[in-house]
DNA sequence: TGTTTATTGTTCATCTTTGAACTATTATGT
DNA sequence: ACATAATAGTTCAAAGATGAACAATAAACA
């Protein structure tokens, strides 16, 4: 029995991929190092950035942005809310409905949040030309519908 | 005060970061999804990976490797050690290390779950040319090298 | 040799994430 | 209208990850 299976490490894609996942995890590292001194995580970043984009939406809504579950929103916006940087109001023609908006001290650290996201994105990104940085993107925004509609 | 700094969502660099971050958060969650039946999660997987490859490292290596403390590697192995797919093994030179293989078990487990996750990869990379799929690998592990060694 | 420093792995308290069960509200279908 | 489905958000218990403090061992060095 000589038909062993190709090992994974001799694959071209699985070798890339691996690279792309460990990138993330250690971009992602050392984001929740960076974003310390502003007593804020990568995953209230997170929800900072969608409601200033999408001010209003529902929990449900940002949960799905956020490829997590509902129950992880309930338990992250309260200590957010507390700190009195985001509001939620319930939706008059549907009661079950929370909508979602920044406070402007939400704004505002948002603000802060994001010039050190960026630096940090810089940073990594800069190692690109401009075209290949598109190309990523394009492909990863491939990658993200293909696992989504499947 | 018209000065407003520039927002991220308008930097291609910013944008690009973001598919990346969403493409790895969703093969992830495929991936978890995927390994169900096998009874393995993706951080359990990754432990094989590494044994597999480098026979005989150590807990402090390993953890290295995967990007996590040392005491996550704690919590980590013994579930696995119990269920016959790894050995843990005292040095004898150094008396404080750990040496981890894989049982036969644990590379038959490895064997069935690489094709699991190779699938998922290659409907995920299938997507992109050979060429841009090496063009990506090589990006993100210059991003992994800029990031740790600052 | 003897003392100090580093390293390996563990323990433990804490925080985060998750999914299932639950309540309240709205939508659907007869 | 009425019963049934579906949806939004919460609660709760279980699992995962993290970092600081710790014990055992090894290394460095006077």
């Amino acid at each position: 029995m000589n038909n062993k299976q190709e090992l994974p490490w001799d694959n071209p894609r699985f070798r890339n991929w691996v690279a792309v996942a460990r990138a993330c995890h250690v971009l992602e590292r050392t984001l929740a190092v960076k974003l310390a001194p502003l007593d804020l995580k990568p995953a209230q970043l997170d929800v900072l950035m969608n409601l200033y984009r999408h001010p209003g939406m529902s929990q449900h809504d940002l949960a799905r942005k956020l490829l997590v579950g509902r129950s992880n929103i309930t338990m992250l916006l309260p200590q957010l809310e507390a700190r009195g940087l985001l509001r939620r109001e319930g939706d008059e023609k549907d009661k079950r409905i929370l909508r979602l908006t920044l406070t402007q001290a939400g704004e505002a650290l948002l603000m802060q949040a994001l010039k050190v996201h960026m630096a940090l994105i810089e940073k990594a990104m800069s190692q690109s030309t401009p075209e290949q940085c598109d190309m990523i993107g394009e492909q990863m925004r491939k990658i993200y519908d293909v696992l989504n509609e499947a």
